[in-house]
DNA sequence: CGCTATTGAGTTGTGCACAACTTAATGATG
DNA sequence: CATCATTAAGTTGTGCACAACTCAATAGCG
């Protein structure tokens, strides 16, 4: 599977220098745009006592109900390392239940409790502001996000390739 | 300054339910997007022994030469907490050195080791693994790097105007 | 000049990301 | 069915991000 046939088909004379200072400009913009966006949100979600990955997981069990974790693990792309002590605080906050399955006991079922699930109430206006703060049209989010999805389905696929 | 008059100009009726999907989409994608960034690299600089942050020092030592800590924290926009203790890694491995102005006693300048310098040499061949791994033209990556500059501009100036 | 405010770097504490590992349960195979 | 491989979750250790803080040096002002 997956070829790879090409060592570089559209990038022609760009010397090695060039492109490193490209990169330069292209890490930068990707690693300090998703800081932004996570300081931002850092700000937006103070109020309900949620970081910015705690909102991804709350997201996921809102939309798609109680889950295991190896199901938001893979819909976030998060192993355990990281779901584990993170489900843990939001156990702590009185958010989440976790129960051992009955059927598959390797496997631990997050649910959301009362309290979890009214969250989402408050939750309902965070999107609308951040979305007038990055002043951005709907079709310029929707195009960006088709092309980072492109981005991450390619870099994975390559760094699996490995 | 920033008068920001807008409630949200181009956001018609879209209800509360439907922006929180699309924000679950949107957050995603660039979280996620930053993440397999940061993960190829990993692998494409394991050789140099470099992280993801440490390169993005190393590039703006090598594009700018010797700069106090103050001035590669604007340009990464990374604050000390961040970059005390990745500088002092940097030094333990032999890559740069740190030095106190003697004009002003406040300021740390860093600069490289003749390792740190020769270093570059090897990383000259990083990038052009990277952008063939995103499988994007070099149009959509100068396209993805203008909206994503838009964005962080965007959203640190809402960010600092609360 | 002397005092206060500001600035630059560093430290501490919390949380996330991820690699490498452990443990327990399940599945597969001879 | 006994053994071995696989799987899910958790643990440990390292490094980054960032808020809140300390400390020393400098700048500004009366």
């Amino acid at each position: 599977m997956t070829p790879a046939p090409n060592a570089s088909p559209d990038l022609p004379a760009v010397p090695d220098e060039e492109l490193l200072r490209l990169d330069h400009q292209v890490c930068f913009s990707l690693h300090a745009a998703s800081r932004a966006f996570g300081g931002f949100y850092r700000q937006a979600l103070k109020d309900l006592g949620l970081t910015y990955p705690q909102y991804l997981v709350m997201l996921v069990l809102w939309e798609e109900g109680p889950r295991p974790v190896k199901a938001i693990g893979e819909r976030l792309r998060l192993d355990s390392g990281t779901l584990s002590p993170l489900l843990k605080r939001l156990e702590a906050a009185g958010l989440v239940r976790r129960e051992r399955s009955r059927e598959d006991e390797r496997s631990v079922v997050i649910e959301l409790t009362g309290e979890g699930a009214r969250l989402r109430e408050s939750a309902l206006s965070v999107p609308r502001g951040v979305l007038a703060a990055t002043g951005l049209s709907v079709e310029e989010v929707l195009g960006l996000q088709e092309v980072l999805g492109r981005l991450t389905a390619a870099l994975t696929e390559a760094a699996d390739a490995r």
